[in-house]
DNA sequence: AAAGATTGACTAGTCAATCTTC
DNA sequence: GAAGATTGACTAGTCAATCTTT
């Protein structure tokens, strides 16, 4: 109705959409993956990034910066999966000030039961309502603005 | 490099972007949004549901249902709005159980002064890292998810 | 007894302060 | 003294129990 709001449209309804959708989704596929596996997504996304390091060992700050999740955080998440046996701790030979998170056998058996219920359950409740082409604009699209986002940041914060 | 996975690929990986995306953009929109306007992201969704809705008045229950949010946040979150002069309260008189939140003049004024804020931000932040076509695509695509996905679960659980 | 809202107890998460090692 | 990690106090949010009205 308004000729002038030209510029934004696109981009509010884009925004708005994102805000919804991970409203929507993120519920369900945490609560299915937890239901069938026993693991939270957050353990999960911690497995997943200490079996894709070198060694199966991440300090506790790589870590934190990769999950998405604070170094706070990342330690009480990393002592209740100590507890369970899923990761274990030592400190880091070269400076004893740094914490190394391992990835324990059973971790690793937990994320490879885990992984296809987590991929299955992405799938039917979010991919399988887009078509190729709209996930791989999805993808680009807001990749792309998050990188930007995270260089941008470094830089603001000089 | 593994000849089979073709089906989910691009999907996780819109997936995974809508995830970081999500991370990445929420906190620095919403912290400038709140340093230039006081107001909460959240505020600010409530006196927009409120401001479209009939008399700009809404049952505590409706309002939770267009807002992201559960009843009791919405009982709590109307209580602050409600300290700070933005909503008011009344029952319902055609059925005293319910209360009805409606937005006051004041809150007219401090939605006004956000609404250029929050939109200036979503579009540096977020839309100006797109195409306009990609802005349709993702707007298009993650709605058609998130509406599957609400009547979807309206039917599981019967 | 069932619907609407609020309250209480709990979980997840952040930020600032502290402790250890460099 | 600065970097790395953990701990304590706090905020935001959920779920179950309660209270009121229908």
């Amino acid at each position: 109705m308004k000729a002038e709001s030209s510029e934004g449209d696109q981009g509010i309804a884009a925004w708005a959409a994102v805000l919804r959708c991970h409203a929507a989704a993120v519920p369900l596929i945490s609560e299915e993956v937890q239901a069938k596996t026993g693991l939270p997504l957050s353990w999960y996304d911690v497995l997943l990034e200490l079996r894709a390091a070198e060694n199966g060992r991440l300090r506790m700050q790589d870590l934190g910066a990769r999950v998405v999740l604070s170094r706070s955080r990342v330690s009480r998440i990393v002592e209740e999966m100590a507890d369970a046996r899923l990761v274990d701790r030592q400190q880091d030979p070269d400076d004893r000030r740094g914490v190394l998170a391992r990835i324990t056998s059973r971790g690793e058996r937990q994320l490879r039961k885990a992984t296809p219920v987590y991929l299955d359950a992405i799938d039917r409740l979010f991919a399988a309502h887009m078509t190729r082409r709209e996930q791989t604009v999805v993808a680009t699209a807001l990749s792309r603005v998050t990188s930007r986002l995270d260089s941008g940041s470094a830089t603001e914060r000089h």
